[in-house]
RNA sequence: UCCUGGGUAGCUCAGUCGGUAGAGCAGGUGACUGUUAAUCACCCUGUCGGGGGUUCGAAUCCCUCCCCGGGAGCCA
């Protein structure tokens, strides 16, 4: 029992402590009345299952309160556990005292006793939760933050907070939000532009793209890292796998490779799907029933198969003599559009695909140029439903040769020294990927739109709440 | 930002050729019932997204604005 003196209806249910006497509080999601008693579904966030409770007409108050309760009522119940006559449900609760916290005017209340598109849904965030799928969405999510840790514990990583703010531009990781204490309505101007010595920091100051290469700092002292923390990108995207604040999990290794790189990051999505399919099994079972019906079969290839691999060059021959017509021309050097990710990874390979080794051109300067001063060590791991759902990289670790990257795209040595401080002493070749943790909620759960698996979405022109 | 589809009852939607609106669910009342998407009967609910125009007459046609979904780009 928890330290709050209640039961959850989760441990309720499984342990079945018949004819003992127990209280629950939660939530009513209906009431069917009988001859003489009424059944309640009770409902207390802890899991997908309501506990039925018989509520008989001889309680105090039958007429006034039970015959009242509706959707949403919370309430305090106790009484005995019992097996249950009927078919539906191994045990109920014979209610001894309910006890009502607070009604829910069933005229108002924009919950009903049906199915609620999830458009709908979105409008009311703070009532969302209590259905069973966003329910079951904000457990699984609980759960897969946590199986991200113990994947990385487990694995040695020390967790590292990498800054919120920064000033640092992670290049080509996407349009900054400015932090500002600045007076909106009278900005300080120097040479025509805003003044940002003025500012808070002293200098222009941004919410994080990327917690990558502060990341690096500590995988070059500790060996071993990860981050996982909120991450904001301004990109005007209306899609549905977009977030304008999400949550991305990024480890950083020392002494590794692409190879080892690509090892590691497979593991850890095999290693979250089986987390999921272990630690929350009735939401997986609700999702594989009502939101997608192919979803148990995927997660249990995910585990069965290896991930296909292939490299850029390869999908662009690939592409080429496909004999598909694609809206996108294929050429060496352009980077995959997702009719083509699509393709590959839906139509040719039908499993997670990791592509590598992308031409330089088309990658940021920290990516380790290989030997073919062509490509870089690169790969992005594209599944099934959703596309890229994470982005990795080894890091070039010589010094030189990330000079005259830096050069070569134009960027001021200047604001990367103490980057380049990292390859001056001890330097070590070491890799890491990017993990948008909302979309492995979306590829784990089945969920078609990313806003339904971040408790609060934010979007060009949205953020409720 | 571009392409595309929408906005009609609390929710999901239908609405023909332009003639001021309907179904299912939800809700209310009653009946029945160890029920479980309960069932049956009856009842209630509308600024047809906003504004403008055409017309004797607009949910329907035209213009415009707002909002939402899906797709693209960008990426995780």
């Amino acid at each position: 029992m928890p330290m709050n003196q209640h039961f959850r209806i989760a441990q309720l249910l499984k342990t079945q402590p018949l004819s003992q006497t127990v209280e629950i509080r939660g939530w009513v999601r209906t009431r069917r009345d009988s001859k003489g008693f009424s059944f309640l579904e009770v409902n207390d966030g802890s899991c997908v299952a309501n506990l039925q409770v018989i509520a008989e007409e001889s309680l105090p108050h039958y007429e006034e309160e039970i015959l009242r309760l509706t959707t949403g009522c919370s309430v305090r119940i106790s009484g005995g556990l019992a097996a249950s006559p009927a078919k539906g449900q191994a045990v109920e609760l014979k209610a001894a005292e309910v006890e009502v916290y607070g009604w829910a005017d069933p005229e108002t209340y924009p919950l009903q006793k049906k199915r609620h598109s999830f458009e709908f849904l979105r409008e009311i965030t703070h009532l969302r939760p209590r259905t069973n799928s966003l329910g079951a969405v904000a457990r699984l999510r609980s759960a897969l933050s946590f199986g991200v840790h113990r994947f990385f514990q487990e694995q040695g990583f020390q967790y590292i907070h990498t800054p919120i703010i920064t000033t640092s531009d992670c290049e080509g990781a996407g349009e900054m939000f400015t932090v500002t204490t600045l007076d909106l309505n009278n900005i300080p101007r120097k040479d025509d532009r805003p003044d940002f010595g003025k500012d808070f920091f002293g200098r222009q100051a941004s919410l994080t793209v990327s917690g990558q290469l502060e990341a690096e700092i500590y995988c070059l002292a500790l060996g071993s890292v990860y981050t996982f923390g909120p991450t904001f990108r301004a990109e005007n995207s209306h899609t549905s796998r977009h977030l304008a604040e999400f949550w991305m999990i990024e480890p950083e290794m020392a002494f590794c490779d692409l190879a080892e790189d690509m090892r590691m990051a497979e593991a850890f999505i095999k290693y979250l799907v089986q987390y999921a399919l272990d630690h929350c099994p009735e939401e997986i079972e609700l999702f594989g029933n009502f939101v997608d019906k192919g979803l148990k079969a995927r997660l249990a290839a995910v585990l069965a198969q290896d991930f296909a691999r292939i490299t850029y060059s390869e999908a662009i021959d690939r592409l080429k003599s496909c004999g598909k017509a694609f809206a996108f021309p294929v050429a060496w050097g352009t980077d995959l559009q997702s009719e083509h990710e699509r393709y590959l990874c839906e139509e040719v390979f039908k499993r997670p695909l990791i592509v590598s080794d992308y031409p330089k051109s088309i990658k940021p300067f920290y990516m380790r140029v290989n030997d073919d001063n062509a490509t870089v060590a690169a790969m992005d791991i594209l599944v099934p439903g959703i596309g890229e759902i994470i982005g990795g990289s080894q890091r070039e670790e010589r010094c030189d040769r990330l000079i005259s990257r830096l050069a070569e795209l134009g960027l001021n040595q200047k604001d990367y020294e103490w980057y380049l401080d990292l390859r001056r002493y001890g330097t070590v070749p070491h890799a890491g990927f990017g993990l948008g943790f909302e979309r492995l909620i979306q590829f784990v759960s089945g969920m078609a739109n990313i806003r339904e698996v971040i408790p609060f979405p934010r979007t060009p022109g949205s953020a409720a709440l």
